[in-house]
RNA sequence: GGCGGCAUAGCCAAGCGGUAAGGCAGAGGUCUGCAAAACCUCUAUUCCCCAGUUCAAGUCUGGGUGCCGCCUCCA
């Protein structure tokens, strides 16, 4: 089963094959930590955090990196207007998204650098770039010489006389050329700055990427992911930057981008102002309903947003784990009919990774868990199923859940209480006290639970 | 202006040369003390439009139309 990944850099799908057979390293563009991430960010977050469980899953080692950007124009801004710290606002910021991540079921990355502890990394990078032709100092500034870079531009498919037209150009700048851009700016009063060689500066935006891929996995990676705003001017530059100091060896092997959350029509953004924070959302959702619906589409495929799509949502994650709640309750049922039934768990398998396999398709992949719970309510509903079968299935569903990052196992805390009401209306059904059977019901549904009366026994569920 | 993407049922969304996945919503039925769930059946002769290639096209080619994104901070 072979992994395709569609390669931004040569724009089709191609075989994946890592630089050492069974590695991965694979890199994601993390946050800006100014404020909290909203719900488009957290599509980025969720993919990248999928690719690297279905990678995981598909028998690679993986190491995953994602950075924090921690020194930046909004995060300044931001920190000015609060009256604290800049490092008081990142850390602060940092602390949110850890706990909004893991509410998603984000794992921690193997290493979340920060910038700010990789200051000399980007130093000594661009010195290297300078003593290597590519860049040069200005006014206390230093920038990139794109022309230097012959590919400059291959990436997201330009060429350099447009991006020149379309380039921005500061009162001040000191470049040479419209499309250059900063690896270093010299500090500004009331900034944070460091010492470098060129004076008292702080790092421009995309050098940080480069120097902490090359400080933490070597100068050369498999797979760059980050969201697809970053392809043009980000991932050109950080490219630009990667391949001056790769001799030879590709900086990246593999470029991915992931589309954005659409609402109205329109990319969900900070700067327009139309979107709903992970935080806020979870409020309402749990964090899996809202994993679950962030991959319910293909990630190069724009996902639409609202409220009613959460729900709808909510609903379809509903399906699988009550189905996965129903197999753990037959657990102990005797199936009427022989077990003549057998669940092709390997052949549900196969379709499953071979969707994943493909690009990651989760919404595939999803589709192959939704076919297989409908085998197993039917099988269920026919009393054909129970027992170890059932015990197996539910392992099963789990399992492929997992690699998804979903858990489709419901809480188990009150359960007991949960079996004493339904034993007391069951005696009350017994004695046609339906009054009282109704009562219990009722109390149970104050606890969010329902019953189902079903030919196996009173079954429960959450609502 | 340059570059790129998308248009599939009421909604979301797979499929990308072999005769329309999956989810949500909706309708009818079975089951039930009543429910709920589950199950069964139904809901796109058709994939924005027009040409073309092919034995065969949402799927490839050309031309339209509409929408979106990047080119400025942005996941």
């Amino acid at each position: 089963m072979d992994l395709v990944i569609y390669n931004s850099l040569t724009r089709q799908k191609e075989a994946f094959v890592p630089r050492v057979p069974g590695k991965v390293s694979m890199y994601l563009c993390g946050p800006t930590v100014y404020n909290r991430f909203h719900i488009g960010n957290a599509r980025t977050f969720v993919v990248g955090d999928s690719m690297r469980r279905i990678l995981a899953y598909l028998g690679y080692e993986v190491l995953y990196v994602q950075n924090f950007t921690d020194v930046e124009d909004k995060i300044i801004k931001r920190a000015k207007a609060l009256g604290i710290t800049e490092s008081g606002l990142a850390e602060q910021e940092i602390a949110n998204y850890f706990a909004d991540a893991r509410r998603l079921g984000i794992s921690p990355a193997d290493v979340h650098p920060r910038v700010t502890e990789h200051i000399k990394d980007i130093v000594d990078y661009i010195e290297l770039l300078i003593a290597g032709g590519y860049a040069y100092q200005a006014q206390g500034d230093v920038y990139f010489a794109v022309e230097k870079y012959e590919e400059y531009g291959k990436l997201s498919n330009q060429k350099l006389d447009e991006l020149v037209v379309g380039s921005r150009v500061e009162p001040g700048d000191a470049k040479r050329f419209a499309a250059d851009f900063a690896l270093w700016k010299a500090a500004k009063p009331s900034e944070p700055s460091w010492e470098s060689p060129w004076g008292p500066g702080r790092p421009g935006w995309h050098i940080e990427c480069s120097a902490m891929v090359r400080s933490i996995l070597g100068g050369h990676i498999d797979i760059h992911a980050g969201g697809m705003d970053l392809l043009f001017p980000h991932h050109e530059n950080e490219r630009a930057q990667g391949e001056a100091l790769c001799e030879g060896e590709p900086y990246v092997k593999y470029w991915v981008h992931i589309a954005f959350l659409v609402i109205n029509n329109a990319k969900m953004s900070k700067s327009a102002g139309n979107f709903y924070t992970a935080a806020e959302l979870l409020e309402k959702y749990d964090g899996k309903v809202l994993r679950f619906f962030l991959q319910s589409a293909h990630y190069r495929s724009p996902l639409s947003f609202d409220m009613g799509l959460l729900d709808s949502a909510a609903s379809g994650l509903g399906r699988l784990e009550n189905a996965v709640l129903a197999l753990r309750q037959a657990k102990e049922f005797i199936p009427k009919e022989q077990a003549v039934l057998t669940l092709d768990f390997a052949g549900y398998e196969d379709k499953f990774r071979a969707a994943l396999a493909d690009d990651f398709n989760t919404a595939e992949a999803w589709a192959v868990l939704f076919d297989l719970v409908k085998e197993v309510n039917i099988a269920l509903a026919r009393q054909a199923f129970g027992g170890r079968d059932a015990a197996e299935a539910e392992a099963f569903l789990l399992r492929l859940g997992h690699v998804l990052g979903v858990d489709l196992a419901s809480a188990t805390f009150l359960e007991q209480h949960i079996d004493e009401l339904i034993a007391k209306r069951q005696s009350a059904r017994a004695n046609k006290d339906y009054q009282a059977a109704d009562r219990h019901r009722a109390e149970l549904l104050n606890m969010g639970i329902i019953l189902e009366d079903t030919p196996q026994g009173v079954r429960w569920k959450k609502q």
